[in-house]
DNA sequence: ATACCTCTGTAACCAATGTTACTGCGAAGG
DNA sequence: CCTTCGCAGTAACATTGGTTACAGAGGTAT
């Protein structure tokens, strides 16, 4: 555990936080598809990332549901900071896409360390920075592209996070993430096909040039 | 300007913090339509509004635009922050839905006052979370939402924010803020009127019941 | 092999939204 | 008073995306 965390946060955390975040976190290992978080479920941590891809949806009353991001390693969830401040029930769900290794920290911590930290507050202030600007982009693709646009980039967001250029995913998978419908998102995609940008398969797709 | 900043502030900034502000920032009085902040522009301080409301667009290649939140007093915009911060540029725009009073606070010296005061952090991170929410509320609304919902949603904001029951805007204005089309609003309207939520007139309509 | 189940392809249809075009009204200014 | 201009009403139409329905392909379990 101290070797990840000092890999991947050592050189943005002073020695004495890493230690103290040593002594309180705990570190957690889980497969891919696993459920971080549920919406309503009340925040128990704080979760540092230290490799692998989480996957944050949104999903209204209906149950109807919209990627909004994803986290990679180096990122922490504001959504979940912006929670604990409040002691509000999470907004969001949290899905594991690959497996992954991260350490949740007790949420108490989190503003103790904002006060006693330099490193720490930046780290915390730059995450909503991040975030904030990841949410807009993503308004932005639903609010001004269409469909066939919004699923290119997806595909491409998707190929950038797993670093594979094949998508492991059926029809229906992707149809959940952009809030659409299976027959839609097949048509684009038999369109993508034609078009030379993508070879389709049986529960998988490769990109070739999107 | 000490007396309006002690009135809207005083009870959430220490006594010292706010005689900084006094010193740092610079009081603006603002009309109406004012536009405070184009996308692209460098941000050149942190806005503390004292009274009045702010509007904060997007807007993307082509120009079209979409409403994101009002600014109200006691508010910040954290979308300057994030900015500022990263030392960008405006990712947004910023225009006065009525009169409005702020000060302006220099930059450097938001991060020098993050370390000093306690209250000050909290404000900070305070609207990071408040309008992380209120994006996501909005998201939800454009990804969830038909334009009829979208309609009746933004009506009732708008109304609320300006504490006014009549609506000066016309169809066209209406329709840049949703981003959608004057004939689309005007239907619409049409049948809300039918269903005697609103009465319409010539450039402004009245909420009746909604 | 057979039965079953999931995934994909496709057609027909519908609803919501956006577009174009034209009309008339009312306010403002000459 | 008349002209002009911006705003609102409305119809006809196009496009996008969502829905329903069904067929076939491929994989899996018995």
């Amino acid at each position: 555990m101290i070797q990840d965390l000092k890999e991947e946060y050592g050189n943005i955390f002073e020695e004495e936080l890493i230690n103290e975040i040593v002594q309180v976190g705990t570190f957690k290992e889980v497969p891919e598809g696993y459920k971080f978080m549920e919406i309503g479920d009340y925040i128990r941590g704080m979760p540092l990332l230290i490799s692998g891809v989480i996957k944050i949806l949104r999903e209204d009353e209906d149950g109807d549901e919209l990627l909004l991001y994803y986290l990679e390693k180096g990122d922490t969830c504001s959504m979940t900071m912006a929670c604990c401040m409040g002691d509000k029930k999470s907004e969001i769900r949290a899905i594991a896409e690959t497996d992954a290794k991260l350490i949740m920290v007790p949420i108490q911590k989190m503003e103790e360390w904002t006060g006693k930290y330099k490193s720490w507050r930046n780290f915390v202030f730059n995450s909503y920075h991040v975030r904030l600007n990841e949410l807009l982009s993503t308004l932005d693709n639903i609010a001004f592209q269409k469909m066939d646009e919004r699923l290119i980039g997806y595909l491409k967001e998707k190929a950038r996070v797993t670093k594979d250029n094949i998508i492991h995913s059926t029809h229906q998978d992707i149809a959940y993430d952009l809030h659409s419908s299976r027959v839609v998102i097949s048509r684009l995609l038999k369109k993508l096909e034609e078009m030379g940008k993508i070879k389709l398969h049986r529960n998988y797709l490769e990109l070739l040039d999107l």
